[in-house]
DNA sequence: TCATAACCGAGACGGTACGTCAAGTCTTCAA
DNA sequence: TTGAAGACTTGACGTACCGTCTCGGTTATGA
């Protein structure tokens, strides 16, 4: 172990309380309004506490809302060979985390958090939209070789598609247009047999 | 009318000065950084003047940046016909704005702006995204009327589709992968063709 | 006249109603938290009206508290050739005048103007003081004439100490220890017949 | 224990700090002008750590005013068995300290912050003139009980002559007419003496 | 009579200080 | 060394006041 050599060791718990409060404080005020020491303050811990384990406020709401995410299974595609209703589940999946109001404020705080320090953008994005990108990719790129689609489609393009619908969803909180089953059929109806006539 | 009967009348031109400078130090530094204060100063105006026409920093970035957005035509989407080049310049001009580094950073100030507070978020994406998705809906719509679309495509969910994917690349900061006008045939061949076999 | 040369004359009448409006907010407010802007309103006065008139808060709130003190006679030592009772009668019509709490928030507001501008200082002490310096001193000499003081007597020192026991009862607001017709008869024995045994 | 448990300890050595930094800013500008701003800056300290020990602008001025002429001794009247010596050495110690022009400048601020709220004002003067209302009280009585005053004389009234005088000379700023030894002899010969013939 | 010029109330303006609050660091005592 | 508590520097926040300015409008003269 790198830790270990004299002194008394982190108290594992308190990382899951921290974020766990962090949480908690996002349900009900907005990123910006949200303050390290009302953090430090509510988990009933020391703001040193804090700034030994994240080095900012955007790392530590990253990880708490990651967390999660996580922890709710991260929605991976389903494979039961039928495309459209695999893609349809891990829509379906998404926008049932997305509709949760919880949720919702988290993940705008993500966003925010991402905004707030360009540095932070890319590590963010690359551990949280990479693995769904490449998700969404593995599945399509499966279709195509069961040959459900087509050899030359842009499967790049149809993931961004979908992850972007969601993630308009989330920021307009538009509302759900129709039962959540057969909300996004027109969607998958256009991407997968086309619109022209 | 709706001038106040006495007083001296507020100063119009601050409005744009005001805005412009705002957009100046948003080129240079990230919205958490930028500071009514320095706006004030660069501005040569007083923080009152600031506080008198918006009610914080969030809304005034968010209006600085449409209205540099505004001027630039807001990019509607052209009607030549051919509503598969029609949605591809719509996407190809929102793409260049949206990569123009300057551009780039303002977006960026318009999201921190948007988390800020859960209040000005909801106005502002209404603002920013519903215009943006009624003009598609209208485009599509004729395209219907023409037989260039089937009649019970879901225009909302292609609408969403193009926007988000949009979105996505602002937030994700996704570098282009080729060309700029060979760049959204992927997406369109599959929503106007689809890519099931 | 200086003024005339076409153009509306100034309103005489605002003259008092501001001063007037400055008196009532000194009595209730110190002169640290009296403002222009506040004397403006209450007097449903321009504050451009207010600097027309007085360079400053000083000069304005001097002018304000001199004018109720002249207009209440501003107490000439009386000459009835019995110098202990004419000196008490001063003493008396003084203290009672300084007793009365709104004249005593005045006379603070007036040693707060001086003190706040060491500009004003010379101007103000030389308008208040100097005055009352000069009657007492009048009114010694004439005993001094009269063969009641001795002639080597130093009024200067005799004026200095009746003032100066004013001024300290004002801002220590030392409450008055007995009636007030006896109460400066300790003071007059020292000076005039002396303590030393 | 006073001190809490937890916590790091305020620095006392930052008290003493501001204090000076204080007195050397009034030496320089005037109270209305001396702001906490700069007081902070100059100090090389928060603004929270100015307003953790005082409320407001009035108290830290008083304190670093009363804190220097506390240290220069208070100048409690000496008791040499000659009580005209010892009220003029009193008279004089204060006089000088007055005219020392570092020390005119702190007084005049004292004065300022005295006025700027009424709070503040009885809870000052009472702190400045008490203790030398007692220290001369004390002297006087003593003179009493050796036999070299009058049993029946009023002390109160002079020791308020002469804290008086002296006070009436910080406020009209009075040039010395004299030498600082032989200043005060008219005044002393006055109360001691009497002057009436 | 009618233009001129100063006046007036209202309130915007640039500047500056106020007193509060957040970020991130540091220092104490206790475990 | 960790941890809670909280003092510390820095610097932005949003408000208030100062003294100036600019509006629409009024009120006396003097041309």
């Amino acid at each position: 172990m790198l830790q270990a050599r004299g002194g008394r060791p982190r108290n594992a718990h308190l990382h899951a309380v921290i974020l766990e409060t962090t949480r908690e404080l996002l349900a009900v005020t907005s990123y910006g309004e949200l303050s390290m020491d009302s953090i430090a303050a509510h988990a009933q811990v020391g703001k040193k506490t804090l700034y030994r384990r994240w080095p900012s406020k955007a790392p530590l709401v990253a990880e708490a809302v990651l967390d999660a995410y996580g922890r709710g299974g991260s929605f991976t595609a389903p494979d039961t060979g039928d495309i459209r209703a695999d893609l349809r589940a891990w829509l379906v999946d998404h926008a049932e985390f997305i509709a949760d109001p919880p949720n919702t404020a988290l993940i705008r705080a993500l966003i925010a958090a991402a905004a707030a320090s360009p540095v932070d953008n890319e590590a963010l994005y690359e551990q949280l939209s990479v693995p769904q990108h490449a998700g969404l990719i593995a599945r399509l790129r499966r279709a195509v070789d069961d040959g459900h689609l087509d050899a030359d489609a842009d499967l790049d393009a149809i993931a961004n598609a979908l992850i972007g619908t969601l993630l308009l969803q989330v920021l307009t909180r538009t509302p759900p247009r129709s039962g959540t089953t057969t909300r996004f059929d027109g969607l998958l109806d256009a991407i997968l047999d086309g619109v022209a006539r």
